[in-house]
DNA sequence: CAATAGTTTAGAATTATTATAATGTAGATT
DNA sequence: AATCTACATTATAATAATTCTAAACTATTG
């Protein structure tokens, strides 16, 4: 039973048309048990090294923004020079790695619900993220 | 009595030679009440029309990062896009406002102390920081 | 005040991302 | 099933933010 059908039904969800890119990416992003961090060049990566596909650049791009406004992707904002994507849409917390620039998920339990007593006038809270840096014991960080 | 003698005497403290270009750049930054944000571009924009003068762009993005490195500015992660510098170098937390792109500070009492209960082997925490993204109430957001 | 080590500079190079415009394709319509 | 049309994909060009380079400059040390 080819696992594609579930993108394809999951494509037109959410009024994505089903090609065969987004389905390619949607192979390599959700047929896997955990969800993962990447960067668009890491998805480029995969794509190229895992499956015996070229997809353009531009096309990775427009696809993973596709996925972000749809829900299906959580962009994560740590480092100025680059964008880390999620396949975790749930609101979480991040511990991130500044030796290896590796991003790991907290789960619910690692971190109370964090209170916001402040509220600023006319504007709702969309998100309430928590972003832990570490690095090794022994080195010094900046 | 000018100012800049204190700059002088701090760039020498973390042991960076006081140029004429840093104690400008310490002058726009540092010469006010309040901490504030910017970005390199604010920052080049506010050297030239603020004050009369023309430095390298290389040169401002060397600075400022000297200057991070040694404590006197940090840098906060919003934006995959651009790097935002805050001239409070304290431990704190942020609002983001989505439909202006402007950052504000948060207060102490604004959030509750944040209680980590996970700890990766062999990691020290750096940095445990909050970021708030808010949006304006009546409009459609991502 | 000369030596030198660190700094500034303009411009080129690099990297990440977005725009463009031609070609291709999914899904509806016939 | 052929045709149509709107949306997608593609290669490439363009843009934006940042870093590199190598030559000229300057603050400190002796």
């Amino acid at each position: 039973m080819p696992k594609n059908c579930n993108f394809i039904e999951k494509l037109r969800e959410v009024g994505l048309r089903p090609t065969k890119q987004r389905i390619k990416i949607c192979e390599v992003l959700y047929n896997r048990e955990k969800t993962f961090h990447f960067t668009i060049n890491d998805l480029v990566k995969m794509i190229s090294e895992k499956m015996n596909e070229k997809i353009s650049l531009a096309t990775v791009y427009n696809t993973v923004h596709a996925f972000e406004k749809k829900g299906y992707l959580k962009e994560i904002s740590i480092d100025s020079h680059k964008s880390y994507f999620d396949t975790n849409t749930s609101s979480h917390h991040h511990f991130f790695d500044e030796d290896t620039h590796e991003l790991i998920d907290c789960d619910e339990s690692d971190i109370d619900k964090i209170n916001i007593k402040k509220n600023i006038t006319g504007k709702k809270i969309n998100s309430v993220e928590v972003l832990v840096r570490v690095a090794s014991d022994n080195q010094t960080q900046k």
